[in-house]
RNA sequence: GGUCUGGUAGUUCAAUUGGUUAGAAUACCGGCCUGUCACGCCGGGGGUUGCGAGUUCGAGUCUCGUCCAGACCGCCA
């Protein structure tokens, strides 16, 4: 037997109990006489203590251990001298009357503690041993606190959990497909799925009503802090369903993670609010209404004086940042560089100061006077103290870089706190965008996604005005999940396919199983998939979903740990009918 | 594809205008220490300053290239 309680478990009710613990050596303190050892498992931390004088033997063993050391030791469980407060087992330690090196460990490259001493670039390459961590435990465990919470909630809402194929077929729309060879099909290929959409769509087919699957999803685009290569979603779908069912069955279910995860009331229903307006009032379809700071359009105010900039811009915008009218010159200065970046691309900053004295004083005074300024302020509600910020250009790179600048000074003024959660539902998405590179209209959701019923008309004469019944659930401005009502009828999604440049044909290649499947009787569904490494890294108040992910790939969408992707062998290669051309690369390894 | 930031001891960082033997903390090793829990005290070892070239009497520091890491823009139906 290797343990008969935890390093976490022991009490004072305990005293006198023969255990056995096993664990790894955290911290040797050895004080000459006396030698402590601290012996951690994900459990908690529990002291072995060795008296020099009571058991020489026993103490000479426990100084050759090292740290990370795996020991399974045997002794009584004592009550201490001297009590530590901050140790669950804090009350007790072990008198040892055994010791056994179970492994021992080199000296790791970087301390295992709450706060480690090794850089992220070091802890990836180790991830193991970062996994080790505390923090690093709380967070897997969280995540697996928040998957068994989905589940619970999904499983007594009827969902069945049901498992889809990950080696699928490459579509042209949307992310980049990750493709794998077939070794059995030369020359063809799978892909892995995007998501699990057009399986999910014929199980509704097939009359299984709800479905749930905790599954991971894999696009081959370029990282950020939230987004992995492969990732994990929690995709849902119902039959019988309208946007509304969808909605208040998820907003139900994020309600439950959060009070059952950390105690935390989310007011239901949640706002809901057009993506028109998230887009004028915050300049993103996924806003953090953490705070207001709303951007409010200035066109009809500040046209027709002269000041070219604005008169030819074919947007003016701004927002009101409160109590900020105490900024410096240099202060703006470096908000104006700020803006500049070629991230934001703003041209320039005009700002108006609504002195505490109730004066104004603005970068454009040349051009206002100081009731035409007033009137600004009004448009904002502004009170003495406060600074509006002014962008003008372009409408979609203004309203960018308005939105931008609102969160900037947003975290400035200290109003994104993290321990506040928001939720909202970002709903009547356009149905398609216009995508300037390949001049045609692009599915902004999906090509499954439905028009509402009120704008199908309009889907062969002016695509761009349909809206969708779509929605995203949006929390603190982290787009946490989004869905729609799907398209049942063969022929809408035909009109759908029409509509986004598929020839007959191509639409007949691609998703003609699917079209098939709705000739026998399709009913009606719609469905949501939730980003689940985003959630769990908001309920964890982390920036980045690498922090919630046990094995995560770095920026370049690399391994550092395992080291992949690599090379294959020539035989690999030829055994898939494969040659490589690297004539773009100098080499490979 | 692009912009920016960084790379110095096992690790985290410092090093003035380009100027002496590249320092500190921590980790590690040795010694002392019977109540520590960030133990303490004394001592020690530890460096191709990512790599390559250039400028210079002299480069961790400046220039160019390159590699690596991170953040962001494009991209992400």
């Amino acid at each position: 037997m290797y343990r008969t309680h935890t390093c976490g478990e022991l009490r004072i009710e305990n005293v006198g109990d023969e255990i056995i613990l096993s664990g790894w050596v955290q911290k040797i303190r050895n004080l000459g006489g006396m030698t402590f050892i601290d012996l951690r498992d994900r459990y908690g931390i529990t002291q072995l203590a060795f008296d020099e004088n009571a058991n020489p033997q026993m103490t000479t063993k426990a100084r050759e251990v090292g740290r990370e050391y795996v020991i399974q030791v045997k002794g009584n469980v004592i009550e201490r001298h001297n009590k530590n407060k901050n140790l669950p087992t804090g009350d007790i330690e072990i008198n040892c009357n055994d010791i056994t090196i179970l492994s021992k460990s080199d000296i790791p490259p970087f301390t295992i503690e709450e706060d480690t001493d090794g850089g992220d670039e070091l802890r990836m390459k180790y991830r193991y041993l970062d996994l080790r961590r505390a923090p690093l435990q709380r967070q897997i465990a969280l995540r697996h606190k928040v998957a068994q919470e989905v589940r619970k909630y999904l499983n007594q809402q009827d969902f069945f959990e049901i498992e889809t194929p990950v080696l699928i077929k490459s579509t042209p729309e949307g992310a980049r497909d990750f493709v794998v060879p077939s070794r059995m099909n030369q020359g063809q290929f799978y892909a892995l799925p995007q998501s699990p959409q057009v399986f999910k769509q014929l199980l509704m087919v097939s009359g299984y009503d709800r479905y749930y699957q905790i599954v991971k999803c894999f696009r081959d685009e370029d990282l950020r802090a939230d987004r992995q290569p492969e990732f994990t979603q929690i995709d849902c779908e119902m039959s019988f369903a309208e946007q509304d069912d969808v909605l208040s069955t998820f907003e139900s279910m994020t309600k439950a993670i959060f009070k059952n995860v950390l105690d935390i009331d989310l007011k239901t229903p949640f706002q809901r609010m057009p993506f028109s307006e998230a887009m004028s009032k915050y300049g993103n379809d996924k806003p953090d209404l953490r705070f207001g700071m709303e951007i409010h359009e200035l066109n009809k105010l500040v046209k027709g004086h002269d000041f070219k900039v604005f008169d030819s811009a074919e947007y003016i915008g701004g927002i009101c940042a409160q109590g900020l009218a105490d900024y410096s010159r240099k202060d703006l200065d470096k908000l104006t560089k700020w803006v500049q970046r070629p991230q934001i691309g703003a041209k320039g900053l005009v700002y108006v100061k609504y002195n505490e004295d109730g004066t104004f004083k603005s970068s454009v005074d040349k051009f206002y006077d100081e009731t035409q300024l007033k009137s600004w302020t009004e448009e904002f509600n502004a009170k003495p103290g406060d600074l509006i910020l002014i962008l003008a250009g372009d409408k979609p790179i203004t309203l960018h870089g308005l939105s931008e600048l609102r969160l900037e000074m947003g975290n400035r003024l200290g109003l994104r706190d993290k321990n506040t959660f928001v939720p909202l539902w970002v709903v009547d998405f356009p149905l398609v965008e216009w995508d300037e590179e390949s001049k045609r209209y692009h599915a902004m959701h999906h090509p499954f996604t439905a028009p509402k019923p009120k704008d199908a008309g309009l889907l062969n004469e002016d695509p761009g005005k349909v809206r969708a019944n779509a929605y995203d659930l949006v929390i603190n401005g982290v787009e946490i999940g989004g869905g729609s009502v799907r398209i049942h009828d063969q022929q809408m999604q035909q009109k759908m396919f029409e509509a986004l440049g598929f020839t007959k044909a191509e639409a007949e290649n691609q998703f003609g199983f699917l079209m098939n499947a709705f000739k026998y009787g399709a009913p009606p569904h719609a469905g949501i998939a939730f980003g689940f490494d985003r959630l769990v890294s908001l309920i964890a108040q982390l920036d980045s979903i690498r922090d919630v992910i046990a094995f995560p790939k770095n920026n370049n969408g690399r391994d550092v740990m395992i080291d992949s992707p690599s090379g294959v062998a020539e035989d690999q290669l030829a055994e898939l009918g494969l040659k490589l051309d690297l004539s773009n690369k100098e080499n490979i390894e």
